[in-house]
DNA sequence: TCCTTATCCATACGTTGTATGATTATGTAC
DNA sequence: GTACATAATCATACAACGTATGGATAAGGA
């Protein structure tokens, strides 16, 4: 691991240089390939054929790293706006759809973007702007925008944790629930014992996309409601 | 740093002897006081005024302990079902409110925790019996019961690694939210700054109990609508 | 030309998780 | 009892990590 034919000190001026912009995307290549345990900052420079305390000298230490790269992610969020020519609703499930594909881009990082709260609260605030424009048009006033918005974006936040949390497309919920289930002492969870039946053996294959949707539905719903109330 | 005065070997029939639950005891106390990165297997040792290798022998490795300590705290986790005396939308509340209470009791723990998949699978399933029912009693399909359960735990999942992140019981999101609302390009965000002027300097103090309230409310307006469509 | 500053490299230190193996006691089989 | 597999602990050691310190080299303004 020695940096065999490297020059010390200062590159000289047309040589490649390195910069924090290089180093955060190698870093975040290095994630989404091999998990966010692979970066070190020993690899980090490894990759970029540079001494590592070369990257001290862009970042102040590894903490910085991980904070740039869920600032990258947040940075590349981009949510549609379909403007007024849809309905409120499918307009905030667009953006709403948007957000969580844009988390989904790198499961691997999204545990340590969604705990990163500078991150996300330094750019949110305007990417979040189709959010509250579609809520704006549903008749909410100021407050209740900001409400609705949060509700939106913390279901948006638990599902993508949960989503990142496993491999798999979808998963089937049914075997492994239905074994457990009737493991149990059947009257310590009767209700959910009586559900499982009546879903056969068939039933529960559960999708994220489908989950997603219901959950959108659910808070449009709601939302409507709230709207109507004024 | 030496175990000075301690015998080498297996120790004597009376003495004290070391258990999975008394070194993760002490681990989730490490955590509460000073975070989890104050957790490393010598500190976790030395607590226990045992050699860092000694932990091996109850527990695999350091993954292990960490994933015990989410399984720790999911394990304290009880919702209570105050049956059917309640509305069922009251009886979805109180549920969801035990839940988010029993993850803020280790919020530094809270990231962990949410992102230990088979911790969270494992254990839940049993404890949501109050979930189900009170979806149940409103009128939802099997299917529809554990969309809606789970929609309201990403929300809670979410709402809790938010607050979480903050340390402070209530944080003023106006002053800072006002000057970065300024100095962007209006046209950048033109609802977001409508909605601030709106607001007022005053309007905007949020604090997570109402902030939670609001959501859950949004919720069950949601799922009622639903269940109504049956 | 000189000097400050930017950029990179080499070395080194303390800390971490844990592999390996020695040491001592327990509990069972005979 | 005596032998022995097993359990529980400790001591030593190692590779990998983040990063402090300081030296080398070149850039760019004075």
């Amino acid at each position: 691991m020695v940096n065999v034919g490297k020059r010390s000190g200062r590159p000289r001026a047309g040589e490649e240089r390195l910069s924090r912009d290089a180093i955060l995307t190698a870093a975040l290549g290095i994630v989404d390939d091999e998990g966010i345990d692979a970066l070190t900052m020993r690899r980090l420079a490894a990759t970029l054929k540079v001494n590592p305390m070369s990257l001290y000298h862009h970042l102040p230490n590894k903490a910085a790293v991980l904070a740039g790269l869920a600032e990258l992610v947040f940075a590349g969020l981009e949510l549609p706006d379909p403007g007024d020519s849809v309905p409120w609703d499918e307009q905030l499930k667009q953006a709403a759809r948007a957000y969580r594909d844009g988390l989904r881009q790198h499961p691997k990082l999204a545990l340590q973007v969604l705990s990163d709260t500078s991150a996300v609260s330094d750019v949110v605030v305007v990417t979040m702007e189709p959010f509250y424009r579609a809520l704006d048009r549903a008749g909410l006033g100021p407050r209740q925008i900001f409400e609705a918005a949060n509700t939106l974006i913390d279901f948006i936040h638990g599902f993508s944790l949960g989503e990142a949390s496993v491999r798999a497309e979808t998963f089937e919920l049914a075997p492994d629930l239905l074994t457990r289930v009737r493991a149990l002492p059947a009257h310590k969870a009767p209700t959910l014992t009586r559900i499982v039946n009546d879903l056969g053996a068939d039933g529960l294959a559960y999708d994220f996309d489908s989950g997603f949707e219901s959950g959108l539905s659910t808070l449009t719903t709601g939302i409507a409601a709230t709207a109507r109330r004024r």
